[in-house]
DNA sequence: AGCTTTCGTGATAACCTCTAACGAAAGCGT
DNA sequence: ACGCTTTCGTTAGAGGTTATCACGAAAGCT
């Protein structure tokens, strides 16, 4: 609580009405979806009327913003917590699916669909680096020491091989944290499979066909923990 | 055109004053989103006033969902003639790729996130299926004709095995077309690791990093596509 | 106790979806 | 070619939303 925390009444008072209108927000998304967010409605299940809600909040744009906010802190968290309790790779996918599962419209708060004019706010984008990192870091465990030039040399140019060559280009991607290219490969390849599976199964595809979520899910992930991936 | 085809000139004109509206409404869309559309705004546009528009689409959510079947219709018609012309598994993707880079809210239209009240009509899920089903052919053509019993007996219960079983269960799928598990097996994988790594991309979650997406998309590729994707 | 800041209100403007009623225009059958 | 019928586009209106403004009341601070 730095500048924020200045314990008077009004502030106290002014934070706990701001958490209230945010539980209701939150539940009005998870039953109807974001777009269907209402601060009118809210002001009501409150018991106040229309405009007072906007002495807490600049208007729907950033009360959106600030649950975007805690969606990424909540994520950031619960991945972190559990990464801190020596969960691995396994152990955090299954974490980020619980969490999503947890309630899928969050989940989309955070990775469905964009919206074009919308530019996150740059503290937002930091806790979403400090998520990346957590999973590069799994990821860097998780992968042998790679020799940095392990394969043949006169081998024909793939995709893997031009893919490794760029991701070698941008291993200092946020700067502190040079990882070895392996891991970086690895995270993407973690990132980007567990999102399609879970993002297909939260938007409920795979429920007109008759497969099993779950048996996706862990097949995806045994693929992604195998050590040539 | 069986019954909506009686060429009469008020159908003629009622077919092209709704090809219009639609025309405006995707538009709108692909610059600000589907939660932005405006019925009103459009018939402003066209020169109309408000509830003119009420005549030919029983509301907002009726123009939405015929948007989402010609969205549908058009991915299925793409990826359909991209096979008929010989495409395979590789050629398929990239097709789909470009279709999606081509409008991207368009594709999250059909994969983004979902409305929760939300049902699709039953024509719209058929188009889905058929779609689908081109995906499946593909594999299928792709994958060697597996021996239905491949692998060692007594080895250990991993996720991919009992995924196998899983999917051997639910061979007839979708009725008519019954498929190697191999198969559907390299479909779902083709799937779900092509819209992870397209729908980040379309979100725009590499711009953030460095990442080039084309090279992200191609190594995913290249993995789906090696014998033991 | 008095001053000041904050809060909640009602009024208002500008949007939106969608229904209803009416006049005008256009097609269709004779 | 004329009249009937259907469809079209309009205005008016109810009910919803976001958001701003000005005012009175309540609460905190000194």
């Amino acid at each position: 609580m730095a500048k924020t925390g200045t314990d008077t009444p009004r502030e106290r008072y002014r934070a706990q009405l701001r958490e209230e209108v945010k539980r209701h927000a939150r539940d009005q998304i998870a039953t109807a979806g974001a777009s269907a967010l209402s601060l009118n409605a809210i002001a009501k299940q409150m018991g106040l009327s229309g405009p007072a809600l906007y002495r807490y909040f600049a208007g729907r744009d950033e009360l959106i913003t600030e649950l975007v906010r805690d969606a990424y802190r909540s994520l950031a968290d619960t991945l972190g917590t559990a990464a801190a309790d020596g969960a691995g790779l396994a152990g955090l996918a299954r974490t980020l699916r619980g969490w999503a599962l947890a309630d899928p419209q969050r989940y989309f708060l955070l990775y469905g669909t964009p919206v074009p004019g919308y530019h996150a706010p740059q503290d937002t984008t930091a806790i979403s680096d400090a998520i990346m990192r957590t999973l590069l870091d799994a990821c860097t465990a998780a992968t042998p020491g790679a020799p940095e030039a392990p394969e043949v040399p006169e081998v024909p140019e793939t995709a893997g091989t031009v893919l490794a060559a760029h991701l070698a280009a941008h291993r200092d991607w946020v700067c502190d944290h040079p990882a070895p290219t392996g891991a970086i490969h690895r995270f993407l390849a973690f990132w980007t499979r567990l999102h399609g599976v879970l993002s297909l199964e939260l938007a409920g595809h795979f429920g007109g066909m008759g497969f099993d979520p779950d048996l996706l899910f862990e097949a995806e992930l045994e693929g992604l923990l195998a050590p040539r991936f």
